[in-house]
This record gives structure tokens, sequence and C-alpha cells, in this order.
DNA sequence: ACTCGATGTTCGTTATACTTTACATCGAGT
DNA sequence: ACTCGATGTAAAGTATAACGAACATCGAGT
């Protein structure tokens, strides 16, 4: 499977929020660490629903968290 | 699991570009026009990839064409 | 040296987004 | 009346996001 084309800023935010941890984040944003984790990482892209619930933890809009870089 | 927390504006944004059809729309997405009316109609929400491609057929912003009601 | 917290990673499973195929309705045309 | 384009919907199958439960590394502390 080819790497997902969505690029994303929640390491450099977890950074920015006082090195907030994955499974801190994930427990706010209703999911796993391990997902957290695949995500930040780019495995895969999140679901519309955890992309939305990521972007209010960092009180930012959606596109400032995740960014299309397709064709 | 009840009914996705995301509104879109998908309808009115159709109308608004000259009546573009379910299909049409779907084929510049890159998905099945099932899948636009589906979405739609709210009967689940898109992928986030999915989600960018409708929002830039239109020419806005994701925020202004999916709605987050969440908690 | 040893624990401990944070992260990486994998495996088996479940939920769901999406596809393909197919059929039905409905309105607008000529 | 009849076609045709647009839409609704459903079943069965595929792809993948997310889960839970492991196990591993690594750095920081005391």
């Amino acid at each position: 499977m080819a790497k997902p084309p969505i690029s994303n800023q929640i390491r450099t935010l977890r950074f920015l929020s006082g090195e907030m941890t994955q499974a801190e984040l994930g427990e706010r944003v209703g999911v796993t660490r391990q997902t957290i984790a695949a995500i930040e990482q780019g495995r895969y892209s999140p679901t519309l629903e955890a992309a939305f619930r990521i972007a209010r933890v960092f009180g930012k809009p959606l596109e400032d968290v995740f960014c299309w870089e397709g064709e």
C-alpha cells in the first residue's frame, strides 16, 4: 500500500503543548496510543472524525494540523 | 453505531455549482456516485482523503464543507 | 544496575468506508 | 407514452482504520 498523501503536525503540536504524551493525546481524542503513533508517523490517515477531534485538542483548525498533498 | 456527528454542505455546493451531478462529483473526487450519495446523506463520514478531495472540487476549505458537531 | 515512562511495532480481530452490480423511482424532454 | 438522466437503495465483497494485548527499546531518574 502506498503512503497516504496527507501529512500532519501532530509531533510538533505535542511538543508545543508541553510534550504532551501520545497516550494522553489518545485519551483526549478517544483513540488508543497506538492509533496516535500510527497517524503521527503517517502509516495511515485518520478518519475525518478523529482528525477533527485531534485538531480540537490543539485548538487549531483541521487544516493547520493535516495537510493534503495530493496531485 | 448512531449517525455520524459530522454534517456537510455537499448538496448545497453541488446546486451552487450549476447542478453538478453526484456522478460527476464522484468522478472528479475519485469515488463512486453511491459513495457520494451516502456521504451527502450522512449515512457515513468520508475518509480524510475523500473529504479533502471533495472540498477541493468546490474550491473551499475542508471546514466549509464538513462541520464537526460532536461534544 | 534497575526501574519506569514513552515510544515503536506486530498480530489477530472488529468496524466501517468504499466498490461493483443490480434494480427501482421519478422528473424532464422531444 | 416512452425514453433517459439523476437519484435511492441493497447485497456481497474488498480495503483499511482502529482496537486490545502483547513484547521490545531507550532515556531519565533516584
